[in-house]
DNA sequence: CTTGCACAAGAGCGGTGCTCTCGAGATGGA
DNA sequence: TCCATCTCGAGAGCACCGCTCTTGTGCAAG
């Protein structure tokens, strides 16, 4: 990533590089980020476990790099559901697409969902490099609730009842006008949007991690449920009848 | 917590199996369950690893009874929250208190948190023993909507627009009842006590696990907000001004 | 008093992350 | 072309982990 690989062993390494970190994708997806082991993963690749100290400077290392691949393949996951029915401007449908990838996406991956949100490693601190790709998919729930904000399709959102909401997510709301999504986004819709990618990943966690078990007999269909009633919340409902699954 | 200790040898048995949690317990408390050794508590208590095997069968087991103290402790500290000011009558209030207990006692013990709600352990599956202890919270909750729905505080639900509502959350129903808490839960009040408990519990998973971290400077004030609007879209908050803080 | 049982301790197995050293081979400048 | 350098893979080794088995020992019930 940092520069092209120009000489022969620059390449090799960039090779074998790849090939620790499908190895280690594999294994995660099988077993989970805790018993994610470098000489497992060695022995996967055909190396001695010393051998991969050459390439990934540590576990810790190994995880972020799988960290930002998982990121990213999500958020792509995320952007490509919205992309292809983005161009039909029913923010509704973009935002249930968008939240049905979401859990897709996790539901076929539980071991990399497990990596991105559930327990931090014990002494791991996620680096700078993974914040960009984390982001990305919550930036495709913004947009859609952006544009439904600047095409009006968002009912007015009343006055701002708690005090100094502005400061409180002041952060969040930079993040958005960074990226040219809304300017100055009324603190209203960033409070609302923020609770509802709340609620989407705590269902997700909820299914993942086994906390529905005995409540919900039809995760998906809760999901359904619960991804259209955010809508409404957020003002980009339909507000009617719509059947889950 | 089977037979009473009678003779000397059950009473010591039970002394010594005691020290053994608590000192997991402590070493959960500093460093979280996923570096939680048993050869650690073991060294701890004064013993030998193998030794320690006599009172507890393997880690898992060990995870378990810290899993059954953990959740009594956080469902006893909400509990406490709620019965405190039960009697003023104030729902609003007991909302907020109840998730405000959850939030202070997860940032207070956040290896206890990760334990209950974080990734699970690879190969771990919870036994029946904890399913009593992990909905006690829940219940406090569940109790305080039911408590304002009884009374008419909450004001008419509208129709359920999804079909198959009620067959979705039978199972949450069904504990409810058995609970005798309300006897035929409307399943949109149901459905909105479910949103909201996953609302809260993502909320203090997002600050812990530091997914806030960017979005939000002022994570207690910014779960104010959310329990908030979370009890007025249950219909038992004010639905007017409050200052977070 | 003696038998038996529960107990603590130790050794040991296979696994982990990680470091160090060593030899072989490729790389690239003189 | 030749040689110094540098990279890489392999192995040994350290400290830790979960867990099992065996061995002694002291308490307690019969």
């Amino acid at each position: 990533m940092t520069a092209a690989p120009r000489t022969a062993r620059a390449l090799a390494r960039a090779t074998i590089t790849r090939e620790i970190v499908a190895a280690a994708r594999a294994r995660l997806a099988a077993e989970g980020p805790a018993s994610l082991s470098l000489r497992a993963v060695a022995r996967d690749v055909g190396m001695v476990s010393s051998a991969v100290y050459r390439y990934v400077e540590n576990r810790d290392a190994l995880l972020t790099l799988l960290i930002v691949e998982c990121y990213d393949e999500l958020g792509a996951a995320v952007e490509h559901a919205d992309a292809r029915i983005a161009d039909r401007g029913d923010v509704t449908a973009r935002w249930l697409a968008a939240c049905r990838a979401v859990r897709g996406w996790s539901v076929g991956h539980p071991g990399e969902f497990a990596l991105l949100y559930g327990t931090p490693v014990p002494g791991y601190a996620a680096p700078r490099d993974t914040v960009d790709p984390a982001i990305r998919l919550v930036l495709v729930l913004v947009g859609i609730v952006a544009d439904a904000y600047r095409d009006g399709a968002v009912p007015p959102l009343g006055p701002t009842v708690e005090s100094g909401l502005a400061t409180l997510v002041a952060g969040a709301r930079d993040v958005v006008a960074a990226r040219g999504l809304i300017d100055d986004a009324p603190p209203e819709l960033v409070v609302r949007t923020l609770m509802a990618w709340t609620t989407v990943l705590g269902t997700v966690s909820f299914e993942l991690f086994g906390h529905l078990a005995g409540s919900v007999d039809d995760p998906e269909a809760w999901f359904d449920v619960v991804s259209l009633r955010l809508a409404a919340d957020l003002g980009i409902g339909l507000g009617q009848a719509v059947s889950p699954g």
